[in-house]
DNA sequence: GTAAACAATGGACCATAGTCAATGGTCAAG
DNA sequence: CTTGACCATTGACTATGGTCCATTGTTTAC
């Protein structure tokens, strides 16, 4: 699969792709051929790519998004690690949410 | 006032007080020595720091503190526009609390 | 007189998540 | 055979708020 064909199967950017295969997102990219250097990019980067759209709508970022997938590469168990990530955001957003509170006690004692 | 002298008595850096300059939080820098180049800094620049730190601290942006301050420059009654601009800094603060809301059930529902 | 402390300038760098442009090569249709 | 669509690579750019570095010039203190 040439990236553009993974680009409109995963519907994400062409740049998009180059970018997550620099940061590592994606497995299994060969250069098959001799006579040009296009890559090749095995199917199971379509899912890859889902997989990490959907963390991103749940607030994880690539990098977490990566870890993720890298775990699941090592260990088919994904469902707990996923769910102690899940939960370990699940934390933060909630801290983020004090601070956020805070800040808006902050500004209604100046008004 | 030069650049050393400033930067204890605001309590920031040197180098954030070239960042500000850059970015047009400072007035009435001059470079009055024929000698050597070296600048001078208005007094008021002290305060113009401190009221940055301080509305940093109710998460406005520099940005946001720049125009504060350019309205104060125009305006003695900066009160009101201060409240206006606070008033505004709360309603995205109460979306970005929402939106944390729903990232946070969405987890929830993943757990 | 010399060394340390200070000043100015320009540019690179951090994370985040890509986007855009330039250049050069390749492939398929007409 | 040429045009347009596609591919690869590199590097720059976006916003945020600075920090750090190198280099050169100046001032101050001993």
């Amino acid at each position: 699969m040439k990236i553009g064909e993974l680009a409109s199967r995963a519907e994400v950017s062409r740049d998009t792709i180059r970018f997550y295969e620099r940061n590592g997102i994606l497995i299994n990219v060969t250069r098959p051929f001799e006579w040009n250097n296009y890559k090749d990019y095995g199917e199971e980067n379509i899912k890859r790519i889902r997989i990490i759209k959907c963390l991103k709508r749940f607030g994880l970022t690539l990098k977490e998004g990566k870890e993720i997938l890298e775990e699941k590469d090592k260990n088919p168990d994904i469902e707990t690690y996923r769910r102690k990530k899940a939960a370990l955001k699940l934390k933060e957003i909630e801290q983020k949410i004090d601070e956020l509170q805070k800040i808006k006690e902050n500004l209604i004692s100046l008004l």
